[in-house]
DNA sequence: GCTTGACCTTCCCATAATAGGAAGCGCCAC
DNA sequence: GTGGCGCTTCCTATTATGGGAAGGTCAAGC
């Protein structure tokens, strides 16, 4: 099948498909035309992909957590760690952006929201603001991996 | 004072406050030999800037923010909608990230984590998964706006 | 006066993941 | 043999930030 089929198939866009083949996450076989071509496995691949991304697994994680994959005597402690890493970034992250979320809610509780012009909210964001949420992004190596919207189908 | 200490005093790198006057959100004086001057006024709308990011406002709205507080006749009630329509994001996707951590440390629960190469996780990923957690990550405009890593100082 | 070093300038590149579009060629149906 | 869709590659944009090169400036010290 040609790479408009395995992007419905797989449900990963033919521009990403290209994509991951131009990193080395994957690859693909060409037709006489110079067509890519792809098999159900390569298709299962990239279902596999798509389904780590929708987990939220960067893509560096995907190509390991793919390795391992393919890998039929692969350790599943690898695995298990990647995982368990990505839990903890993932959660962090949560945390980081519910306490933003709290924070401004806070805020926003003692705003009127009509015309008059003061507001507690711009106040607080020029003011003195101690920043404890900042201090919650820390965890390194952790939060930094989070990319933006990964949940989109 | 210089771009230096301006960047000391704010808590904003001094590349950042070149990128922030570059896409309009700031501006700066010039000294005779072309070097960028700032007054204190300055350093308080750079502090602005950064209390805003810690909150994880997109530069966009940072710019939204700054001009309603630069205006003294402003109406609270944008400022109020901005806040509240962040906050819904920011839940959102802590909420997407959330069930994102949770079906994963669900799959690493039943795996060994060992020397054996068997593991659900990897099963899970390559087999029918019907990602329910792919489909958290709606609420369209409110989850799209959330950058990357935006807790750190 | 000349060197050294810290600081400033602009410009280019890189990151992560995805999307949009242009220009050109292939292929199948009519 | 042509229309239209699908494929190819290449370039650009997004968001926020950092790194670095090449070169100008200024103050201090010898």
């Amino acid at each position: 099948m040609n790479i408009g089929d395995a992007a419905r198939a797989s449900g990963i866009s033919a521009k990403m498909i290209r994509h991951y083949e131009a990193i080395g996450l994957i690859s693909a076989g060409r037709g006489a035309n110079q067509y890519r071509v792809y098999a159900q496995a390569d298709v299962a691949e990239l279902r596999f992909i798509r389904h780590a991304r929708d987990l939220g697994f960067p893509l560096q994680d995907v190509k390991r957590l793919l390795d391992l994959w393919r890998n039929r005597a692969r350790a599943s402690a690898e695995v298990k760690r990647l995982a368990l890493d990505h839990v903890a970034a993932l959660e962090a992250k949560a945390k980081s952006l519910s306490a933003m979320a709290e924070s401004l809610r806070h805020l926003a509780e003692h705003c009127h929201g009509d015309e008059r012009p003061d507001c507690p909210i711009l106040e607080e964001l020029g003011g003195a603001f101690s920043s404890q949420v900042a201090s919650l992004g820390d965890s390194e190596n952790a939060t930094k991996r989070i990319g933006k919207d990964q949940s989109n189908g």
